[in-house]
DNA sequence: CCCCTGACTATGAGAAACCATAGTCAGAAC
DNA sequence: GTTCTGACTATGGTTTCTCATAGTCAGGGG
């Protein structure tokens, strides 16, 4: 079963380890983490909103008008990061205004800061126009962000020191054996 | 339900500084890097493209396997991809077999890999079974991989310690007032 | 030469995302 | 009460994304 390739030079990738070597011994659906995420926040809607809320805006009126979404969408995003534990809903009362909501991240949104970094930084390298666009800096020290990868041992890891495995293997290997008896 | 006082402090967002400070005051397209990086990889088909990418598929049937998509999506996604500059076309043959190409990550591409890397960590957060799925790790130590978040200086930076700004301050406004007056 | 295989393409149809417009509705102001 | 404002909702249409099916097309094997 396992051929092997024609070396195409150094392309370095993601190295697969354990069950999950044979990648192809898996559904597509159920196994990889990214999949659950965009399904939260897999839409173009969904993160201008997140971004907007990062950037610092609370209300219907302004998460509308900057993002330049519709408010059909902005409201129906709203409810569904919402039902999704992303963002809360916080009342607030001006002087003179009846008592409205705001909308601010939970820490489950606030834990899209990471994706909203490497996102920016991503757009930055397929940028063409190096002098426009925003840029995210530390706020004392204002050198620009950019996003790091680590390990649990604080081990700086680039693309070509990862690898990918099933969790528990025991366990999901139980699990897709019991799903395929049963068709 | 049960709270009251709103306290608007305790939110942490990114803090916006200089003239992006009112942030109203600039349209809502093409000044966040975001926005395009959401151009090139926004869609779920160029997402899950990507992912089999990193995890080490090459061949148009391995990714239409591996992603469950359709395909003609998968050929269209491969298209744009590679147009975007994110994977490269290269060449092989087997023994026996005709020339056909394979599709590799380019540097562009692979400077994707921190959204990856934040995309599962935060399907991590939102998942409900720690059993299953999988898991990014580093391939020595074996421990689990997170993004982080750093600056040009070194520090790492959470995010009340993140600002947001124009590039550079001076040419945009230039940019903006100019496409103002010709309204 | 014809056959076969695997990488693509074409087409049509359905679902999802999105927009623009026109509402509803609660509550503070008057 | 009546008005008004701003947060939402409802409706319909357009675009985009995606799938399923059925092709085409290149090239190696016979």
């Amino acid at each position: 079963m396992d051929h092997e390739r024609p070396d195409p030079t150094t392309t370095d990738v993601i190295e697969r380890q354990g069950a999950f070597e044979d990648r192809d011994a898996w559904p597509v659906k159920g196994y990889c983490r990214i999949e659950r995420a965009l399904d939260l926040v897999g839409t173009r809607s969904a993160m201008l909103v997140i971004r907007e809320l990062f950037y610092g805006g609370t209300r219907y009126e302004e998460l509308t008008r900057r993002t330049g979404l519709s408010e059909a969408v902005v409201a129906g995003r709203l409810k569904q990061l919402h039902g999704d534990g992303i963002v809360e809903r916080r009342p607030y009362q001006e002087a003179g205004q009846r008592r409205r909501d705001e909308y601010v991240l939970t820490d489950r949104g606030r834990a899209l800061f990471p994706v909203i970094v490497a996102l920016a930084e991503f757009g930055d390298v397929v940028s063409d126009d190096p002098r426009t666009g925003v840029q995210l800096v530390h706020r004392n020290c204002e050198a620009p962000l950019a996003p790091h990868v680590r390990c649990g041992e604080g081990h700086e890891v680039p693309l070509d020191q990862a690898a990918v495995r099933l969790r528990d293997e025991e366990h999901v290997t139980a699990l897709r054996d019991r799903s395929r008896a049963q068709r």
